[in-house]
DNA sequence: CCTGGGATTTTCT
DNA sequence: GAAAATCCCAGGA
């Protein structure tokens, strides 16, 4: 698997946010850790666009926490939510344009293993269920350990984790689906905005 | 099938 | 002090 996959580089990451997160599905994620390699295949996304979206963290400015929205495209922004889970995210836009696309679910493609034991699910559930070991923002991050250690890594140099993809497999708009984002009631109008992304035929999606 | 609540902690007001 | 780009489980229909 992992020889077919050739690491994706700035050019990609320089696209348009509205763009790029649509382009992301089907693209993979590799985490290497210590001699572990994971790899899934993205289903799921979202765009947070702007200081005007009211659902991104950027609306508030420029804080702490959320300095790396407004930094340079291809580093990862991760960030606890609900004091429980964490969320990964890849910085777009050129440097003090705030934005980000959320990896919202993958496929899990190598390390099977690792992920089951990572999520912790008990063996019924995960056999009966096999996608929720990562369908979902905060599943994914826990099946690949990704947390805080990696905030701010750069996507394009890192040797822990990075993008790739498979030539011989690619995505066409007819295979992609387009709604509303999740989780985001209080953000006004911009609750509406069909920024969320996911790949029709695969079952690791955390709603239709 | 669906609904509601609890877990847990960082961040910003 | 309240809210949060979530997840899981229990309970009722």
């Amino acid at each position: 698997m992992k020889n077919k996959l050739k690491r994706l580089n700035i050019d990609f990451f320089q696209k348009p946010t509205l763009k790029l997160a649509p382009a992301l599905l089907g693209k993979y994620i590799i985490r290497q850790f210590k001699n572990q390699t994971l790899i899934g295949k993205i289903s799921e996304t979202e765009a947070y666009y702007g200081s005007h979206d009211l659902a991104s963290h950027a609306s508030k400015g420029k804080t702490k926490r959320t300095k790396l929205m407004f930094d340079q495209p291809g580093l990862a922004y991760i960030y606890l939510i609900y004091g429980m889970y964490y969320c990964f995210n890849i910085v777009t836009e050129k440097k003090d344009f705030p934005a980000a696309v959320l990896i919202r679910s993958v496929e899990p493609i190598e390390g099977l293993k690792t992920i089951h034991k990572n999520r912790k699910l008990p063996i019924v559930q995960s056999e009966k269920f096999p996608t929720r070991l990562t369908n979902g923002p905060g599943k994914f991050c826990q099946a690949f350990m990704i947390d805080k250690k990696l905030n701010g890594e750069n996507l394009i140099s890192s040797q822990k984790i990075y993008l790739a993809q498979n030539y011989q497999k690619t995505i066409t708009s007819s295979q992609i689906k387009k709604t509303k984002r999740i989780g985001i009631d209080y953000a006004g109008s911009y609750k509406n905005k069909l920024w969320r992304y996911y790949l029709k035929d695969n079952p690791f999606i955390s709603q239709k």
